[in-house]
DNA sequence: TGTACATCAGTGAACGCGCGTTCACTGATGTAC
DNA sequence: TGTACATCAGTGAACGCGCGTTCACTGATGTAC
């Protein structure tokens, strides 16, 4: 056997989290499989030793980053509240974050590039809408409501508002008003979770 | 004069329209010039006769589009409810709709291709930044809370909601799964704005 | 009214460029003897 | 322990392709006389 099975592991993964990294900053069209492996130190010929295909590294990276968030936000949130259980509200506090704002290529894949990834064809709107499916059943974890159907309202709230949040602080070219959108987000999904526990609590003691 | 500038201006706008609407189904850089002439029924050379680049065309229609999808709200949640000034719920009600989540192509540019045009250079991000603006001020007319910073939270946090719920209803590829995530955000919306509501109209009672 | 003319929206071949992918190769490695 | 060998991760030139843009042209038009 020449080399090791490691190092090639090790080289495809370095790849990976490379491309996890470029298409979070440029997009999945705006980097190139040159650019990536230029980005780990090698050539563009020796990808296909690794990958069947640039859409097959895409989906993966997608994967791989959508999971690095998830982790990223609880360990964050657990951080912030100085709590192991913490709620769907300080995730997304976590989550509408100006270092967020200002690092794409660190976050979410979602706000990221969520509409181009979703568009694309097959290994990668597969692995997409898996990864949506991942947040919204992390959040749903983290959701104190009784009745499920409850929770998944909660979560799926919450992230579509995480998610529209960040991208449209984005888009936005003012840093002030950026700053001003994450803030607002915030207290808008502070609100709405409020409202959910406070009909939880009324819906309680009309019952007694 | 050859021709006339009617007939010239009329051309343009089909380009506007076509291009908004190709830009919106395939993304900025899915579509080419070629395409775009062609969906009008002319060749590519002619373009330039219009435009000064594609970036000029994307950035206009990217501006066309958000104008007619504001429009299209109003008048959509104004049929809906009946009544002549909707609130904010009514028009995230009239765009978390299934309607909308089916076809990208006529819908919101933000949820079609937000990240994406924000990440675009100047001409492109420029105006991408400034529909945000457009989006938000127009929906800060209809929340009906006292304060300015009250309508700022709550337009831009229903905003984020619905750009975000709309990108993760289409990022899934059941459609059944779509429309349940189009259904919780509606739900989480409404309590949010409800919420805040409720909080003003408790602050007037205790200070009576 | 009829004719010659200038204009310019639109045509289509051509350009340079960067992309994803292929492929013959190289040379560092672990193995066999 | 030392040498010959097979393997294959990685190299780099080359490919076909579609893109945005350019440009010499054409022919329908409105105008001037």
């Amino acid at each position: 056997m020449p080399w090791s099975d490691d190092h090639k592991q090790a080289t495809r993964e370095r790849i990976v989290v490379a491309a996890a990294r470029a298409i979070r900053e440029h997009g999945p069209d705006g980097v190139s499989v040159a650019a990536i492996m230029r980005s780990v130190g090698l050539t563009h010929g020796g990808f296909y030793a690794h990958f069947a295909s640039k859409e097959a590294l895409v989906s993966e990276a997608l994967l791989y980053a959508a999971a690095e968030t998830l982790e990223y936000l609880e360990v964050t949130a657990a951080r912030a509240t100085g709590q192991q259980q913490v709620g769907i509200v300080d995730l997304a506090e976590a989550y509408l974050s100006t270092v967020h704002l200002e690092h794409p290529e660190q976050g979410c894949v979602l706000a990221a590039c969520g509409a181009e990834l979703a568009r694309a064809d097959d290994p990668v709107s597969g692995a997409c809408s898996e990864s949506v499916h991942a947040f919204v059943r992390r959040l749903v974890q983290h959701s104190a409501a009784p009745q499920q159907r409850e929770r998944s309202r909660e979560a799926t709230g919450a992230l579509a508002a995480m998610v529209g949040g960040m991208m449209l602080a984005r888009a936005v070219e003012d840093p002030a008003a950026a700053r001003r959108i994450l803030a607002d987000v915030r207290s808008f999904v502070r609100s709405a979770l409020q409202a959910q526990t406070e009909a939880k609590t009324e819906a309680k003691t009309e019952a007694k």
